[in-house]
DNA sequence: AACACGGGGCA
DNA sequence: TGCCCAGTGTT
């Protein structure tokens, strides 16, 4: 495996240190993102926050507007507060001991094996999708218990590199053992693959079902600052839950304009009515299947109230430079770009 | 144990 | 267009 690896491995980014930050970030962009769509984010968000002290002290915004398009927004705002986590009660230096790094948040059971054996070079193991695959067509068991996988990994993850092993481990899942045509010529453990003996590597694991996104109906509208036309509302969402702490134009779960008029009242203090529909999208998440509805409005009385409200959600009137500067989710930019903003 | 949480690549 | 991918936190 460990001369596999060396030959073969991609040349990545995070590849090229160990430092316990540039591990930690890449790891935690890296959950459930492949490579490629990683890469250029790992970048940007380097250049931006070089390390943990500069994170630490950034404004949430800055940081998730560097996460904006990546998607699983928790997963930054649990990496900004472990980094402050870090600075506070570590004086900065990331914990080497398993309980304090599993404590932080964000970091679970795999981004902790990881940063300890990447990082630290310590023998501990990781389990992410790419090695429970390579463990299941080893031992062609269709679906290899959580316990059974962790197992087979710490006692595999005991040589002289375990960082090394384990990214073998990984790049193999990733590039040779891919999930729906596994090539095994070039594998470097195919005599001992009961998954290949069996001739049909692909079966395992067994794939997972999945429930059907459920579909939903949304509206947002476009309000347009009486006297500054370039302006329009924009409104930052809950910080938890869905698209958490992103900015948006003002939405509501249902199609019924009405309801959208008091959902803007009632957050923003301002009166608007509806005019125009401007045109319709779809988006695809993971568990929703949504329809988007964007209308125009018609400011109608009423002053802005910018006072955030309990749960992190705020308004405020944003030209196109702070269109720029703000996180808007994917789906929020196709509506701007729709609505010609 | 089940569910919530994005986005992009590919057939 | 529909299918696929798969860590962490919460309930």
């Amino acid at each position: 495996m460990l001369a596999w690896y060396r030959a073969q491995q991609r040349d990545l980014p995070w590849r090229h240190t160990r430092d316990p930050y540039r591990i930690w970030l890449s790891e935690t962009m890296l959950q459930q993102t492949r490579v490629e769509n990683a890469i250029p984010y790992y970048e940007r968000f380097l250049e931006r926050f070089p390390d943990l002290a500069s994170l630490a002290t950034a404004d949430e915004d800055q940081v998730l507007k560097q996460w904006a398009g990546l998607g699983y927004y928790a997963r930054a705002r649990n990496l900004k507060r472990a980094a402050e986590t870090v600075v506070r009660d570590f004086g900065g230096v990331v914990p080497q001991d398993p309980e304090r790094l599993r404590a932080l948040p964000g970091v679970g059971p795999y981004t902790c094996g990881a940063i300890r054996s990447i990082a630290f070079g310590q023998q501990a193991p990781v389990v992410d999708g790419n090695v429970r695959r390579v463990f299941s067509r080893l031992l062609a068991e269709k679906s290899p218990p959580d316990a059974l996988l962790w197992r087979a990994a710490h006692e595999l993850v005991v040589g002289p590199d375990p960082g090394l092993f384990n990214q073998s481990l990984m790049e193999l899942g990733a590039t040779l053992c891919s999930p729906r045509r596994p090539d095994c010529r070039p594998c470097p453990v195919r005599d001992a693959c009961r998954g290949r003996a069996t001739g049909d590597p692909s079966s395992f694991p067994e794939a997972a079902r999945r429930k059907p996104p459920r579909a939903v109906q949304a509206s947002c509208a476009v309000l347009r600052r009486p006297g500054r036309p370039s302006q329009v509302l924009l409104m930052r969402r809950p910080s938890k839950g869905l698209l958490g702490g992103l900015w948006e134009l003002p939405s509501h779960d249902s199609l019924d304009s009405d309801g959208l008029a008091a959902a803007i009242r009632d957050r923003s203090g301002l009166l608007a009515e509806p005019g125009d529909r401007l045109g319709k999208l779809r988006h695809a998440f993971t568990h929703i299947s949504l329809t988007l509805s964007v209308i125009e409005f018609e400011h109608v009385g009423g002053r802005l109230r910018g006072r955030p409200a309990e749960d992190g959600s705020r308004a405020r009137w944003c030209g196109p430079a702070a269109r720029r500067d703000l996180p808007l989710s994917a789906l929020m930019q196709k509506s701007l770009r729709l609505a010609r903003l």
